[in-house]
DNA sequence: AACCAGGCTGCGC
DNA sequence: GCGCAGCATGGT
């Protein structure tokens, strides 16, 4: 199965970022492709992602799909590389700033990888709250080792991400033991349960008829503030106007290049993102990629 | 060893 | 409606 690759879009670019420096359990990154397992309606699949100069090209390890499974694995690989995006009006708005030209350029071709299971992103949003991300991926692992299937292949072992059902059926004590504190245990439990009495689902969010009320139905659950919804919004649902106010890491890129210095200058930052109305995302996600070569360059 | 980490809830005004 | 303390649990 292949994709066809659109303009301004990295497949490199892609892939660092996802190997970029933390303990990421829900896929393996090797020289030139990416490999992971997803369900296709409750059916497990692994399959790899690489490319040649014209596509990307899917190759399916473990799992016969029918032709509509397949056409599934596809849109999902093409949701989480967003490539059906034309990034050119990002990078006209990018151009235009002098602070963040260069990311234009840096970071060409690099898309919004995104979380298409908005369950998972909800989960891994409020695991990631208030606590360092090498903990937080660490905590995600213990979890998905525990209660998620697994597909073994060439002598590794791909974790799927726990169906709503199993997180559902926990008690506090069990992820209390995984060194969850009690209220995230709490949260993450709350939200499988939602799921799976059909009280939230990704159909119902998305049903809903703008950004406002999408926020305001995920933070109806205990666990789930604003910052959590907007970074779901953001990576599940790809609302591009999804910014995490507030979020550490946005804040630090910010102060990186000099746009704001203190924790309180709310207009300047209200300011920049006016100028890139309806790729707000966007920019998040770029500035957080800032922060990567940060560290990695050391 | 102190301060920080991709926040949230609940309370007082 | 807004601000702020208190919270829980490791990382650096």
């Amino acid at each position: 199965m292949q994709l066809s690759k659109p303009p301004l879009f990295s497949f490199d670019e892609c892939l660092w970022f996802l190997d970029r420096r933390y303990d990421e359990c829900m896929y393996q990154v090797n020289k030139a492709e990416v490999v992971k397992a997803i369900f296709i309606d409750r059916t497990p699949f692994l399959f790899s992602v690489r490319q040649n100069n014209e596509e990307l090209l899917i190759k399916v390890l473990v799992g016969k799909p029918d032709r509509k499974q397949m056409a599934a694995i596809a849109d999902y690989v093409a949701d989480w590389f967003d490539i059906n995006t034309n990034l050119q009006p990002f990078y006209s708005l990018l151009s235009k700033n002098k602070k963040l030209a260069y990311m234009a350029t840096e970071f060409k071709g690099l898309r919004l990888i995104g979380i298409p299971d908005l369950f998972e992103a909800l989960c891994w949003s409020i695991i990631g709250q208030q606590i360092n991300l090498t903990f937080a991926y660490k905590l995600k692992r213990r979890m998905v080792e525990a209660f998620g299937e697994r597909i073994e292949y060439g002598g590794h072992i791909y974790f799927l991400f726990p169906e709503c059902e199993r997180l559902a059926a926990l008690t506090v004590p069990e992820l209390r033991a995984m060194q969850f504190s009690d209220k995230k245990a709490e949260y993450v439990i709350t939200i499988a349960r939602a799921f799976a009495q059909k009280q939230l689902s990704k159909e119902l969010i998305q049903s809903l008829p703008d950004l406002k009320s999408k926020q305001e139905a995920l933070i109806q659950f205990k666990g789930i503030g604003i910052w959590t919804a907007n970074y779901a919004l953001m990576k599940s649902l790809r609302q591009p106007a999804s910014v995490p106010h507030g979020d550490v890491g946005l804040l630090n890129a910010l102060s990186n290049h000099g746009i704001k210095k203190d924790r309180s200058e709310t207009v300047k930052i209200e300011r920049l993102f006016k100028q890139f109305k309806g790729w707000e995302s966007y920019l998040v996600f770029y500035l957080w990629r800032s922060l990567a070569v940060r560290e990695i360059n050391h």
